[in-house]
RNA sequence: UGGGGUAUCGCCAAGUGGUAAGGCAUCGGUUUUUGGUACCGACAUUCCCAGGUUCGAAUCCUGGUACCCCAGCCA
């Protein structure tokens, strides 16, 4: 993937690091990847995975691996160990140890008072139904909170209350005491600490009180030493929130705020929520089916981190909201794969092929390279015999001008074998094809026949050799664009009821073996990858990554 | 209607006053025992719109327009 260095989109945060540099300002770079352990990663957070931990890779700095944990009720340690095991597939490491913003909830706590003693945070009472509606709205400014005016004293009294567990759940929050008029709605008074009795998963039952996101993000990159504090552009209007407690606490450090756009991706939906229900709804087999666009589900349909991390150097990164189309990722791991996997037949929908002049001058065992390109990967065997089968899409009884293809008393090369021609077709009483009498040209293996050109190339495999596999032909998962585009209408009705085709194949022995994660190309229809849960020796299982491209399937659709 | 953002080819994206990079997609062609790959070529007189400044504007000014985010005790 040399073609990375010449073909990476620019990325204005690194360009404002290599300025911030160019005047002396950055010393150590140290970035953060934050996620919630509520779900799975996915195409998306690999973009802020690459751009968080590149930038310390090209910068020589560190970047932190930080769970946001401060939301119990939606957390797991599922998604804790998924996450991790994510990163390091798509083959970064963090530095230092996982970190957790739970850590931190001591350091927190004592600020949070430190704010109240400077009568700059209370405990208010309203109800949520209140809060809503003192905060004011979009146009009006809000009103502030009775309990607006308590003092530190009553503050502190009531907030170690909280904190020892003498409240119900949302009984009473701790809240900043900033401006309820502000035009920036997050400052009207934002919400510091609520009152959860529910067990987290790093902490136990030791807190009652959790910190808000607002009130732990910036103070934990603070703790870390974090110098560019990156997020994606939803998160804008809190700056300002972020600064205010970095202004208004003791911190170690000042970290900068940057934000970004996120991904999206067309025919597919990258939201925590979206993704959840359809694994929840069982419409996926899970969130690491290979439909799902998270990193797992990626990784099982047979994408590569470098394919990933090079799609991620070929979106960029910028500030405007848009829509990569699909095409650019299906770009990149058939750009890795061509280069990479190896190659092999598969015949997925089987026609059978008779040899009628079959005799001892023909080869029974055909050596084939790996990769036709690469010829140190080696070779593979092909058994080759008297029956054979093709792919019944390489056959055209009928068949049009430009077809290359099989048809009666047409030549077609068998790929890595000898020109044959078809000259009977053999059908049951119903007229279906039984099969193909076919004979072939001794003179054609390894060489061009003499005086005549034959256009068409098609794979095959010996019947008697063939080992069968069941082949799952992934497409998108949604039929259309933009599949939540429409606040009408449900995503779940674009849904592609062909999203997943499973057929029973025949491989060629070769792939009797197939250890699982490895990537093939099945030679002219595409890329496939050993199942990495179910493919093992007697059952082998590949699912489809992506075609090849098919010129023949275009000049088809234009003809029709 | 308040605040915060963004607008350059179908999509992503450079450009920061000197006369529109690149990638994806698309369309031609060459090579080819993968209708794949590779290679060659085509593809924005125009930068959301309208005025203005200037010898010169995508870039500066003025006024509009469109789209995205914000009224969780989610992150």
């Amino acid at each position: 993937m040399s073609k990375a260095e010449t073909t990476a989109a620019p990325n204005f945060i690194r360009n404002l690091i290599t300025d911030e540099r160019a005047q002396g300002q950055t010393t150590k770079v140290v970035t953060r990847f934050p996620p919630e352990p509520n779900g799975y990663l996915h195409i998306g957070h690999a973009k802020s995975i690459c751009l968080n931990f590149g930038l310390a890779e090209q910068f020589g700095g560190d970047c932190h691996l930080r769970f946001d944990d401060t939301n119990p009720a939606k957390e797991e340690q599922e998604y804790i160990d998924s996450i991790q095991e994510d990163v390091r597939w798509l083959g970064f490491q963090w530095a230092g140890e996982v970190r957790y913003a739970s850590n931190y909830f001591d350091q927190l706590y004592q600020w949070a008072l430190h704010l109240i003693r400077e009568g700059k945070a209370y405990v208010c009472e309203l109800t949520p139904e209140q809060m809503r509606e003192y905060r004011g709205t979009l146009t009006e400014p809000g009103r502030p909170s009775p309990f607006r005016d308590r003092t530190p004293a009553e503050n502190l009294a009531e907030f170690e209350r909280m904190r020892a567990g003498e409240y119900p759940d949302g009984a009473k929050v701790l809240r900043a005491k900033i401006d309820m008029a502000a035009a920036n709605i997050n400052l009207r008074d934002p919400i510091l600490y609520r009152i959860r009795h529910a067990h987290h998963h790093q902490t136990g039952d030791l807190w009652c009180i959790y910190p808000s996101y607002d009130f732990t993000h910036g103070q934990s990159d603070a703790i870390e030493g974090v110098t560019h504090s990156i997020c994606t552009l939803e998160f804008e209007d809190h700056r300002p929130l972020y600064e205010w407690f970095l202004a208004n606490l003791p911190v170690p450090h000042q970290p900068k705020q940057t934000e970004f756009a996120r991904l999206n991706l067309n025919y597919t939906v990258t939201s925590k929520r979206k993704l959840k229900l359809l694994v929840d709804q069982g419409i996926v087999e899970g969130w690491d089916d290979p439909r799902m666009p998270t990193i797992a589900g990626l990784r099982r349909r047979g994408y590569t981190p470098a394919a990933l991390r090079h799609f991620c150097d070929l979106i960029g990164v910028t500030r405007s909201n848009g829509v990569v189309d699909i095409n650019m990722l299906y770009h990149s791991i058939r750009t890795d794969l061509e280069e990479n996997a190896q190659r092999a037949m598969c015949v997925l929908n089987p026609i059978k092929v008779v040899i009628t002049n079959m005799d001892a001058d023909v080869a029974t065992q055909i050596k084939a390279p790996v990769h036709p390109a690469r010829p140190e990967l080696g070779e593979r065997v092909l058994p080759f015999s008297a029956e054979l089968y093709i792919d019944a899409e390489d056959f055209m009884e009928d068949p049009p001008k430009k077809y290359f293809r099989l048809a009666p008393g047409q030549e077609v090369r068998l790929r890595n074998a000898y020109v044959i021609r078809c000259d009977q077709v053999i059908k049951d009483e119903q007229g279906h094809i039984l099969e193909l009498q076919c004979s072939l040209d001794k003179e054609t293996l390894g060489k061009n026949p003499e005086g005549r050109k034959v256009k068409g190339v098609i794979h095959w495999v010996s019947a008697a050799h063939a080992v069968p596999a069941e082949v799952r032909l992934y497409d998108n998962l949604f039929t259309v664009e933009a599949p939540d585009a429409d606040k009408e209408v449900d995503f779940l009705a674009h849904l592609n009821p062909d999203s997943l085709v499973s057929v029973q194949a025949y491989c060629e022995p070769s792939l009797a073996q197939a250890q699982p994660e490895t990537h093939y190309q099945f030679e002219r229809v595409g890329y496939f990858c050993a199942d990495r849960h179910l493919c093992q020796e007697g059952r082998l299982v590949f699912n489809r990554t992506v075609g090849l491209k098919d010129s023949w399937a275009k000049i088809q659709k234009k003809g029709a």
